[in-house]
DNA sequence: TTTTTATTTTATAACGATTCTAAAAAAGAT
DNA sequence: ATCTTTTTTAGAATCGTTATAAAATAAAAA
């Protein structure tokens, strides 16, 4: 995945059924330019703020929610209280760092996880998350 | 683990370093008669309402972050904006159910997690949670 | 194009969960 | 009992997030 054009980002959008605002371009040229992005709704809102663009947090939060909902973002949760979101939404797991709130990637064919019962009566299972947690040695 | 009495909850608080006090005896009492439990702050808080004890929630969570740092209990995330807690500190995963907010454990031995990758370098595993996701079939 | 309609953005208010505050109460030590 | 320390409490404050409703923008239709 290298880097994107503004059109293929716009492309991106329409094909996953949003409209390609002003701002969900340049959400998107950050977030999909190439590389997995770990980070929080400010995060991404300070950074938008820092480069100069006019967005407002709500925007950020609802841009957020309707990426996710169209497959192009997914929300990861290790921690009550914040909301973690990745650009890789492809099946795989990851380190915390709770210290630091950090991130990292864990491919899903790295680590093996068998066994995994059945799900009480009338459950199906519907994904497996594992969180490696990690500390400074 | 049976039925426990007031002078066991007593003896497990203050063996933890925590003062017996009305308040701790009565979410003990709760928490530790037998059985796994998996509950949120506000969950508890009701039902100490409701069984007659004024009991304020300040003083649960307060309680629920002290039994836990003393390791008489677990948090278990799995969803961010609410923290749910575990009366069972042993080493286990768990089944969640987005729609109802449902915990059920997971033995540790009933799964199986192999080829957890090195973490970067610098940091120490903690910890490995697990959390199998299901809905409604 | 212009007009119309639907969607999006925004500032701001509201919200739920949690933590903080500082004063009153209770526990333990002397 | 008295003193010291810890705990509890009500209430305010805070944090992250979601809701509101009016203004702006995008897309479709004319």
């Amino acid at each position: 995945m290298t880097q994107r054009s503004f059109d293929d980002i716009k492309n991106l959008l329409k094909s996953a059924g949003l409209r390609p605002t002003r701002q969900r371009l340049v959400i998107g040229r950050i977030l999909f330019e190439g590389g997995n992005l770990h980070f929080k709704p400010e995060d991404l809102h300070a950074e938008l703020v820092n480069e100069g663009f006019k967005v407002s947090l709500s925007t950020v939060y609802n841009n957020l929610h309707k990426f996710t909902s169209a497959g192009l973002l997914r929300e990861v949760v290790v921690e009550s209280g914040r909301t973690f979101f990745d650009s890789n939404t492809t099946s795989h797991h990851h380190f915390f760092e709770e210290d630091t709130g950090s991130l990292y990637d864990i491919s899903e064919d790295e680590i093996l996880i068998q066994n995994v019962p059945a799900p009480p009566k009338g459950l199906l299972i519907s994904g497996v998350d594992v969180v490696v947690r990690v500390v400074k040695a």
